[in-house]
DNA sequence: TAGTGGTCTAGACCACTGA
DNA sequence: CAGTGGTCTAGACCACTAA
């Protein structure tokens, strides 16, 4: 459909479609290097001689695809490669990103026994009026915010959980402290959008769209110990899960 | 921010955000069944007084969410129920459908044999210029296009393959024409928004979020015999996986 | 063929960020 | 305070679907 009359007619809408394979061409071949922050919406549409909104549903697939993302209204990013992880593994965040070569942080956000929700009773498998620990945190890699995560603690198993370092693995505190391992795990993944609070926590839009992990971890008695709602940006993982026979 | 200032002055924008919420709300109670269709995108945009870029904003968040979803240029849908998935599991997709009471059914779009791409000889460990099967197949659930996927099969295990009934499940080709059972299973996940072909393939816009799912496959004796590349409708499934330690 | 979703134009105002 | 992304208005044309 090369309908080029005169070579004086010039291709003059390009469409979401043209300006997303230009820019993903321009990313994978390195031009605009992870975590660099794109020009200017006013100026990308200008450049690309189209309006901005336009322009910008070329961002959004891109971000779809997981090649770009954005910082609320602070612009937009190449997104870096993705963190390999998997929810079977027992060893713990900062462990895990370390050996991948990228560096991990960890933030409380809040820290507190609460009554558990009808959703926790469900999961830890609980009656009702039972009484859990909740800890927000989010995590980065390489400084970027990438997961927030609500953990949830039966109660009985931890007692004085508060007046420890939360800000340190959980999986290290629950060995020296209460001699606590984990044993079987169970995980759900659901590709969904982010709720408020996870999209407040991790300053992106709301309803991005994100990976929901729900793990729900038992000791090596086999007692069921801990769940965790991760919500992860969803360019920023790629789940990978072995098992032997 | 309720400036109110007379009793005559309507809320006139009620904005995208309070669009999805009024949306999510009659979908959460019932009062839009799964599988039927919403108004036309122009309807909605009258009756909820705005512009149809607005109302569509609205629609994109109910879609990442996974509340609804669209067929190309038919209309958008209410979601039905997510599809449990084990990746690990070796029973088969009909199998697993109809466990979980809803209706299966395969259509096969091509099946030959080919040079394995770079791509492919990694997945399956193969050599340079090693032959192998591939099979394009599409799968509903419901009647509704959910999942898109590629078969890769080792040809060296499987002389004649392309002589058998192929829209039958590929385990129990395997078992009951070369002897052949899954054992070692490793899967990759991916939240990525669809590849064209597998866009065009679920009648589905191009750029659709999506969950990319590699499926590597071993026989009983340890053979690396084929690899699945699945594209699913995110709001499709909900991955399950359960591990005793 | 009427109506649909898909796409696009050409602006506008706002809240917020960062210098 | 200038510039940014987030959001919105009020239209338009096209390719396609379904009757």
């Amino acid at each position: 459909m090369h309908q080029s009359e005169t070579g004086l007619v010039q291709r003059s809408a390009p469409g979401a479609g043209a300006i997303r394979q230009a820019l993903q061409e321009q990313i994978a071949h390195g031009l605009l290097p992870a975590m660099e922050r794109l020009p200017s919406e006013r100026q990308l549409s200008e450049l690309f001689a189209t309006t901005r909104i336009t322009l910008r549903e070329a961002l959004l697939q891109l971000e779809a695809l997981g090649l770009i993302y954005r910082e609320e209204r602070r612009g937009w990013f190449v997104a870096p490669p993705r963190l390999a992880y998997n929810p079977l593994a027992r060893t713990h965040f900062h462990a895990m990103v370390e050996a991948q070569g990228r560096r991990p942080a960890t933030e409380v956000l809040a820290a507190r026994q609460m009554l558990a929700s009808a959703e926790i009773c469900r999961l830890l498998e609980l009656p009702a009026l039972s009484s859990v620990y909740q800890i927000r945190r989010v995590r980065r890699v390489d400084g970027r915010l990438v997961l927030y995560v609500e953990h949830y603690l039966n109660a009985a198993y931890f007692p004085g959980l508060l007046e420890h370092d939360l800000q340190r693995s959980l999986t290290e505190l629950y060995r020296d402290r209460y001699d606590i391992r984990y044993g079987e795990v169970r995980f759900e993944i659901l590709p969904t959008a982010l709720l408020p609070e996870a999209a407040q926590a991790l300053r992106v839009a709301q309803g991005s769209p994100a990976l929901h992990i729900t793990r729900i971890n038992h000791d090596q008695q086999g007692r069921l110990i801990d769940c965790d709602l991760e919500f992860w940006r969803h360019d920023a993982i790629q789940v990978r899960v072995e098992v032997p026979d």
